[in-house]
DNA sequence: CAGGTTTCATATCAATCACTACGAAAGTCA
DNA sequence: TGACTTTCGTAGTGATTGATATGAAACCTG
């Protein structure tokens, strides 16, 4: 979930960057340059952010920017792939995480620091991008739903596997612990966006554990 | 918080509309059109709607629009106020309700509700329609988080009036917890519209309200 | 070097953006 | 009725949108 500025992302994609190709060369670092489209999208969202602008933070111009990434929109889903980071690191993390009320709060704990970031936007990219748009856009509205979807799948999955190990009491709502986490990330952004600092944020994410079912 | 569809309400406009006027009259129903223009708000954002969306769900041309309302982003802030009502009826139902916690809960139930709503977009017009914007539209975006911070100044307040009066402990950090349900109505906007029906969004409301503090 | 391939910068494309000039139309007021 | 005032529909304004055509430039291969 936390954007990984300053970290080198292992993106996993099919073209092969080893391989020599033939002809003129790429004369810009397309990842840097995918980061910058990234924190574009991050402060301005999706339709909101021209092309003029992305070019603009990118320091390239509009035929490179298609002719090295597509169109905007998979721009967009690339840069949005950039920031919520491999799948498999969440998995990871989730498992990590002793119990699930641990793996919720450092969610928690790691959307307050995130979105209140100094190097970075405020808020978060997948609450923030596409939360209105026209028509015109809607495929990457769902898009970007189903990246939330299953961030909320993944850490109610969590939640039912400390319930089988009765690390919470039978019958826990797991669904309803996994939505209100992602509520109030989500929320968290809103209010980071609005100005609330990070020890604003903090201190409420540790009240709201309070609705943490105990044994 | 909740749009008011089928509600008529009063605005105090500094436009007498009793007075006769003379020249042409208006051809259309005004605050019809301005719930139509609110409609189109909620459902596409405010940078994302653009005039021909507007004039085409609104049932009138350009001029008109114009005209009657100024222009786009004075019609926005119109038709938020629609959307938002007036301050006057939240502090009235913050007094009304027995209890903060009664209030509290109120207001997550009336956002589950109101974002869910088959007559209406999902999801929050305050919420969701300018989570994201260009530079352009940043005093639109600061009149939006000036709005939310009010409600939840009030929630806040009347959190403090039950502390004073001891129906929560001494020391309750009023401040967390009025931002808790602030978060929690942001993000439940952000899950509407994802597609989180009525029901878990209610269940996930319920089972927040366990952070609340008990005596 | 010559041939092939890809990216480069320049200059644009049609479509849409928010917004408005203009004259006819429709009302009030004398 | 005949001024006066305001809104009406039509048709556009210049600017910006996402996306490209074009040919020169820069690289690898042979």
């Amino acid at each position: 979930m936390p954007g990984s500025i300053g970290l080198v992302v292992i993106t996993m994609k099919s073209t092969d960057t080893t391989v020599r190709r033939t002809g003129r060369p790429l004369s810009f670092d397309r990842e840097q340059a995918l980061e910058q489209a990234m924190l574009t999208f991050w402060r301005h969202g999706y339709e909101t952010s021209s092309i003029s602008d992305l070019t603009a933070a990118m320091g390239i111009t509009a035929p490179s920017l298609y002719t090295a990434y597509g169109d905007k929109k998979q721009l967009f889903l690339e840069a949005m792939r950039l920031y919520a980071g491999s799948p498999y690191d969440m998995e990871q993390a989730l498992v990590e995480a002793p119990t699930s009320r641990d793996a919720a709060q450092r969610m928690l704990i790691a959307a307050a620091e995130a979105f209140t970031g100094e190097l970075t936007p405020r808020g978060c990219l997948l609450a923030s991008a596409t939360a209105s748009g026209s028509g015109a856009s809607a495929d990457v509205q769902s898009e970007v739903a189903q990246v939330r979807r299953e961030i909320q799948s993944r850490l109610q999955n969590r939640i039912d596997r400390d319930v089988a190990q009765a690390l919470l009491p039978v019958g826990t709502d797991s669904h309803s612990l996994a939505t209100l986490v992602i509520a109030l990330i989500q929320g968290m952004s809103v209010l980071a966006r609005d100005g609330t600092d990070r020890r604003d944020l903090l201190a409420m994410a540790n009240f709201a554990m309070n609705a943490w079912p105990k044994l």
